[in-house]
DNA sequence: CCTTGTTGACGCAACGTTAATTCAAAATAG
DNA sequence: CTATTTTGAATTAACGTTGCGTCAACAAGG
């Protein structure tokens, strides 16, 4: 391995004079000749800088966590894109985590854990976790920011409220009077679900109880069937996570039922596979990327030991997407 | 910040004690009345290892990153979770990367290539990188692994050639006789391609071009389309990536295409979703897990020093699920 | 009795980097 | 021409850990 010492060997220069060049440091100065030198030096042994001493030397390793529930659920394309981005512009790179490996007394966990590994964690729906490891989380040295909502940490998160709101909204305005909600389990589907019973009380029409099925393909499925057994069949449903949606359209099929004619879906939360479902479905977009982007600046405030602003993401807003799973309620 | 240091003071014990202790060494030996004394005291100040400390002296950081194409695929599902408990069984913690964050002079680029970061990286697909970022890759001095074959590197692949033979195959004793392969692009797919055309050959048939029109939704809508245009219309097609099926089931339904009435289609990799697609579809699952298992396995020999394996994992084998999007032809 | 072996522990030198301190030489000011 | 400031760089002490070398105390063997 060659190291500063080899390259101020090869360059006729001290440590300290490597070190600079490398860092940028204004403190010790040298010449553009020097400077020249060294690079050069540099460049022909290969230098590469060693992380690990650096760390261990500045007490920060650059490197942020973000865990989320599941890394291959696609909402989390574009978050993972604002999160990626943003450390950059800090100069971290990210430590991926998945809510499954999180498992107390798993190595991910142990290593999370331990000093020297991460300047700080991003996690995403903590209400996943195991209550073991919320505790042991809490007792964590580094800096802690909880990606839509947290009891004990400090948190940001998109208008999920917002984002039920609209969705039950626009089946309103398309004429639909029984609108179901369902799928997701949690405070973040309680958020959407209030925003859904707010949209029925305001318009006078009245509110079917969460289906709570829980999350991806199969709970969308579960939760249409549930949902068609009511007295009164609904003519429009709201689901709440996207991948339910696809599990949705696969029940409706199966149970012989014509979407968007017999029924209107609107998902919440949208990505690219939406589009290219049949039919397309319609969805409220979620600012994302915003969060991410937002969650690594709070992240970064907590770490530099600065008030964090945390709060709801309200620019933009949730945008609803029109496709065509969705329409005027032909009764 | 607690240390070694902290807890020896605490115990009463050398450093060289505590050090023992918490890496179950024997050189140094103790009571086994001390060595509770120095567990008491961490527990008591609630020492946590410094990684990076640890990193340093040992010239190892326990960690070892995961290139993939797209993390948010779902068919890495599986080969996440293979990676991660092959890493974890190794003490090692995992640092996923995405193809697309590996731009050159890229952070996470820049990161990786310094040293002290990880101990190896396992690449999938490295086809999908830029010449730049395989050339510093390629100076790299850590071992790298590449998952699904590599010019440079030493690699390991499952048997993507019998894949395409499989799902061929399987079409061919539909009687079907008009079969195109449409998507993707690069070694993998030439490789399926191939044994698509090994299939139709052994059959007396004739392999139509491959429609290599990449990954992803959009490219299997717009390979259909392609493949439709021909004098005589296939009454099936093999569909090289998994997300691309998405694609092709919604431009059938908006050629009026009846699937698997009027069109055959097979899948090559296997992921929940298809089976939550109307039509279902069949499609061909590949040993990801496994894959993943023996790329850390292999890695970890060559960060040992050890000859590596390598080469193609046949057992399993690629294995035909059969759903509702292939059907025999009724010409 | 001395010799040899074992037990239980300590001391210390790295690992590669950073940044504070120091200092000689050159440049500028008075 | 001396005093002061600036420039250009070197020395050095950490950062927290690990593992080799050492060693005193005691036990067992001859």
């Amino acid at each position: 391995m060659v190291t500063q010492r080899d390259v101020a060997r090869a360059a006729g220069v001290s440590l300290a004079v490597v070190s600079a060049v490398v860092n940028g440091t204004s403190h010790t100065r040298m010449k553009e000749s020097t400077r020249a030198r060294v690079l050069e030096a540099m460049q022909q042994l290969g230098y590469q800088p060693n992380q690990t001493a650096r760390s261990l030397r500045r007490n920060r390793t650059d490197m942020i966590a973000m865990i989320l529930n599941k890394v291959d659920n696609p909402v989390y394309g574009p978050l993972r894109r604002g999160v990626y981005e943003a450390a950059a512009e800090h100069g971290a790179t990210v430590l991926l985590g998945d809510a499954d490996t999180m498992r107390s007394g798993s190595r991910f966990l142990t290593r999370l854990l331990s000093q020297g590994t991460v300047d700080g964690i991003l996690i995403r729906g903590e209400g996943l976790l195991d209550d073991d490891v919320k505790a042991e989380l809490r007792s964590h040295p580094k800096p802690i920011l909880v990606l839509e909502h947290a009891l004990d940490h400090p948190w940001i998160d998109v208008d999920d409220l917002r984002a039920g709101e609209i969705a039950t909204r626009f089946l309103i305005n398309l004429g639909h009077r029984h609108i179901v909600f369902v799928g997701g389990t949690g405070y973040l589907s309680q958020q959407r679900y209030l925003g859904y019973k707010q949209a029925m009380d305001a318009s006078g029409l009245a509110p079917a109880p969460h289906l709570d099925t829980g999350f991806g393909e199969q709970a969308g499925a579960d939760g249409l069937r549930q949902a068609m057994q009511a007295a009164t069949a609904p003519t429009a449903i709201v689901v709440n996570n996207i991948m339910s949606a696809v599990g949705v359209l696969a029940a409706a099929h199966d149970l012989g039922i014509a979407i968007p004619d017999r029924l209107s879906v609107v998902g919440i939360h949208d990505v690219d596979l939406m589009q290219h479902l049949r039919p397309a479905v319609t969805a409220v977009r979620m600012p994302m990327y915003q969060l991410g982007r937002a969650g690594v600046e709070a992240l970064y405030d907590l770490i530099a030991g600065r008030p964090s602003a945390g709060g709801v993401i309200t620019d933009p807003e949730p945008e609803l997407v029109i496709r065509d799973s969705a329409t005027r309620f032909a009764g």
